[in-house]
DNA sequence: CTGAAAGCGCTTACAG
DNA sequence: CTGAAAGCGCTTACAG
């Protein structure tokens, strides 16, 4: 495999480079002959141009960045999953960036992306996104954000709506019987986070039923501590609703191991709707955000600012997703 | 921020661009005070050197591709996760490629890797890997697998010791009192698979228990399936080894939404070290692979190979982790 | 419709 | 130790 390069296959098939260059690049503007034989010397050739001095000549390239804070959470792996597939379809290339959330991460992604020229990226964020931050890199200008965002609404986004997630959960739960509803925050950064506890606190108010949080924590534990809570509680609520579903995995986790059968002692319910919960011991009733869209949408929305400037705000609609872990109130 | 070229540093700076050139990429040849005094110049700028330029013109990136069949697999994602750290320690920049078992979009990623200068790559396969299809990539002779490899002994590998893990495991259950105990293959595909089975049936029999395979199968169902077949014995196992944790958490799901409780009815093993398996229910007792150390490795004999053709294949030992979903047999 | 030339942002022998 | 020149693999006005 000598180098290939654009000259030598405009070598081979007779004619100047620029002319392999638009037999590739713009097939139009080459007589279909011309542009068939090119095509059919560089196959034979295994010839195929290469994206780095594309993108270096055009200040252009298909690399299209997602930065996500953490891919071993698997709302991020199915974010980045069907990601992949949704820039393929279009001709993109996904770079997965992962921050472990250390901003200088983010910033050396922005500035990485910028030198590759990317014409856009997505973030999915674990903290709320400082807009006058992000605009502080060129780049950053031309992102779309997996959250909401406050204030300046010029940076496209694309959600879920929590507060409906949160009224379908109650609905739920109280179809099933359960007055007494607690909820576990686990999660905390972002604006999704917070509006799904706000949600919770105003909703279950209005219910008339007391809002109950077992735990605020947005680390690790937060699902255990809400078991410990839960344990020591003389009148525990017959029912949970987790933050997320990882949140779930861990509060019914770790109320297993005090004892507490679930959805026999307590029903719990997650958000999220990871493919996981269907495998989990009880398999998870929980709000299903719809992942695949919002990574379709986020490609969309990034390249309609792109190409006219238009910055657009998705809130998709969430579902319920009944599985085993809730039923109604014990006795 | 206008285009910041190494011209326009070496302009503000008075100097030559290949002086400026060599400030950075080999600042041992170019007088300590020119150089410092022309980063100082870059640095207010804000200037930093193009990678795509930079590899366009050397031939050499640091673009390191990790080949994964798919990232929502948690196993893969903890790879990701820990090789993404070890990479930007060694300088390089990790791209992660998932090929959702597509062995197109594996060649697709090898041409790309090879337009990108990539030095070298990792690839964690989802299937024996055929070195003879990999050589057919001028990339795949600078490839390390993340399992066995067969027949060839020229493509570096790193691996866990598959039969030392069965041996864990089943003297982990052994000496809790079992003596018939099941297996669930789940997985299939690599050698990595086929060894932790092919060590369950030997060692087994060795151990003059009847070796009692619940399910070969190697899709998401399998572990239903086991379940099924479990709950369908006259006389079933008391213990059940799975051949990965996903898999293992599938069967103790299933097994649990028959009516089957772990580990008081049945103590069920994983195989692999999941975080996540410390959230499941009940927490889960399983074989932990060294994923970090894989990683670290895998890049270590990457360099090695391409420094000096080296090629070696290391086999790392497996742990005991011992959680809450194995006990003594019932009754 | 095709070719010749200039240039994207770098590096590296080669002189001096 | 530094500069001038050629070139990595492309694209795109500009002629013809």
């Amino acid at each position: 495999m000598a180098d290939l390069s654009i000259d030598v296959v405009a070598k081979a098939a007779g004619v100047h480079r620029s002319t392999v260059s638009r037999a590739f690049s713009r097939p139009e503007a080459v007589k279909s002959e011309t542009r068939e034989h090119i095509l059919k010397v560089a196959e034979g050739l295994g010839y195929t141009m290469s994206p780095l001095a594309q993108a270096l000549r055009t200040k252009t390239s298909t690399f299209v960045p997602l930065i996500v804070p953490d891919i071993t959470n698997p709302f991020f792996a199915e974010l980045a999953k069907t990601m992949t597939q949704a820039a393929d379809e279009r001709g993109y290339q996904l770079l997965l960036c992962v921050t472990n959330g250390d901003p200088a991460k983010t910033e050396g992604y922005f500035t990485a992306m910028q030198a590759m020229y990317a014409p856009f990226g997505i973030v999915a964020p674990s903290t709320k996104v400082d807009t006058d931050a992000l605009k502080r890199f060129d780049f950053g200008h031309r992102v779309v954000v997996i959250d909401r965002v406050e204030g300046d609404s010029s940076v496209p986004t694309v959600t879920v709506d929590s507060r409906r997630g949160i009224v379908l959960a109650l609905e739920h739960l109280r179809s099933l019987g359960h007055t007494s509803i607690g909820y576990v925050s686990g999660i905390s950064g972002t604006h999704t986070a917070q509006d799904r506890m706000d949600a919770y606190l105003e909703l279950s108010a209005e219910g008339s039923s007391t809002p109950l949080v077992l735990d605020s924590g947005s680390d690790p534990d937060a699902g255990a501590r809400a078991a410990k809570h839960f344990l020591e509680m003389e009148n525990p609520p017959t029912a949970i609703i987790a933050a997320n579903d990882m949140v779930a995995f861990a509060v019914i986790s770790a109320l297993g191991q005090g004892g507490i059968r679930v959805p026999e002692d307590v029903s719990v319910m997650g958000f999220d709707g990871l493919a996981l919960g269907s495998r989990f011991n009880p398999p998870l009733t929980t709000v299903r955000q719809p992942i695949a869209d919002m990574g379709n949408i986020a490609i969309e929305l990034a390249e309609k600012q792109n190409l006219n400037g238009s910055v657009d705000h998705v809130v998709l609609e969430p579902e319920l997703l009944v599985r085993a872990s809730t039923s109604g109130p014990r006795k």
